[in-house]
DNA sequence: TATTACATACCGACCAGTCGGTATGTAATT
DNA sequence: AATTACATACCGACTGGTCGGTATGTAATA
């Protein structure tokens, strides 16, 4: 029998072995014996944590979102200009790419559930929306201080989280061209020269 | 029984039908018996004309990428101004969106099988390197015409696609702030004005 | 000793794919 | 213009493996 411990552990380890198996085959094909089986583990012992797949799932998402809240803490140094905060989110998000590329490719796997249930949509909308309000924020500071034009904040702020998500698009086809980081800088520059005043 | 037709009439119904299913339900849980009942076939006339599931989806693949290869020719006008079909292509490619949305959604569908399938994942390489290529071309043209600045333009043509597939998130989060046109079109201007001389 | 954390054996709904058969063409032969 | 021969389009009952979920047990812990 594998060692025991204490729920708060184990709930977290179950959910890291979900996120590689549905990042790898999709919450479809991932079977609940795949989950189980990466850790070593019964399914009695996932079924003890997790009511079922779909609860695993929201689980995951839900853990999934908490790991990028650090991204919103990014923006510590409020003193500097937008224009440093919204680059250093953007490296910052690239490295967290880097290092950890199965938080990102969770995200079509999300896009795809939240197109046929209500709750998952829900939420990734809720946590859209916070990310896509941080931007904004950001970018009316910069117009209110005379760094950018006085532009649509909405627009600028899904422009910058598009260019974020294309990382995934990256990852999935990975063109040779240049390297993740470059992409994610110069697209990020381009945005932020284009809004310049 | 349904009124026969020729397999090359009722393959094209199959597979529209099949695209409906797979937006809705993904193509996990889409079932065949839902694709047949959408046209009031039977699954012996399904399985007729497609080996399986497998065969039907890279057939709704291939009838997918046809289907874009009006894009391709978006660039007809070879007089004008790169800038001018750049924007040409972006609003073409919006109101395509608008009239028939499950052309776009089963994007991350095909991104998802591309994940987990090698010969998919070829095949979607194959049309976004042409799709970038495209864009490719007509900036370099821009650049040399004195139109562009001298940037990368393979990491501007991702730019370009990043911010066309932004509007399958804007399909499925709809957010209330802007419209899809707006959208594409502002961030379209963004990335042009970003690189004018 | 009550509770928590796990294991094992098992159930049964579900669904892709099969297959024997029918119906409707179409084109050569008489 | 029948008749024969073959091809294409379609039907739907059936099956067999799969997999989410459950029932029941046991060992550790508090």
């Amino acid at each position: 029998m594998t060692e025991r411990r204490p729920s708060s552990e184990r709930r977290i380890e179950i959910l890291e072995a979900a996120l590689t198996i549905f990042v790898k085959k999709g919450y479809s094909e991932a079977r609940m014996d795949d989950i189980v089986h990466e850790i070593g583990l019964s399914k009695g012992a996932l079924y003890h944590h997790f009511q079922g797949k779909r609860d695993l799932f929201i689980a995951l998402i839900e853990h999934w979102m908490d790991q990028f809240s650090p991204i919103e803490r990014g923006g510590l140094m409020r003193a500097k200009p937008s224009r440093e905060i919204i680059l250093h989110i953007a490296k910052f998000t690239a490295k967290l790419f880097k290092r950890n590329p199965n938080w990102f490719l969770v995200e079509p796997e999300i896009w795809a559930f939240a197109n046929r249930d209500k709750e998952i949509r829900e939420m990734a909308s809720h946590l859209y929306a916070s990310v896509l309000n941080e931007f904004e924020v950001l970018i009316k500071r910069g117009i209110e201080y005379g760094e950018f034009r006085d532009v649509n904040e909405a627009m600028i702020a899904m422009s910058i989280m598009t260019s974020l998500h294309g990382m995934i698009w990256f990852a999935l086809f990975k063109p040779s061209d240049f390297s993740l980081e470059e992409y994610v800088q110069l697209n990020m520059e381009l945005i932020l020269d284009g809004i310049a005043v």
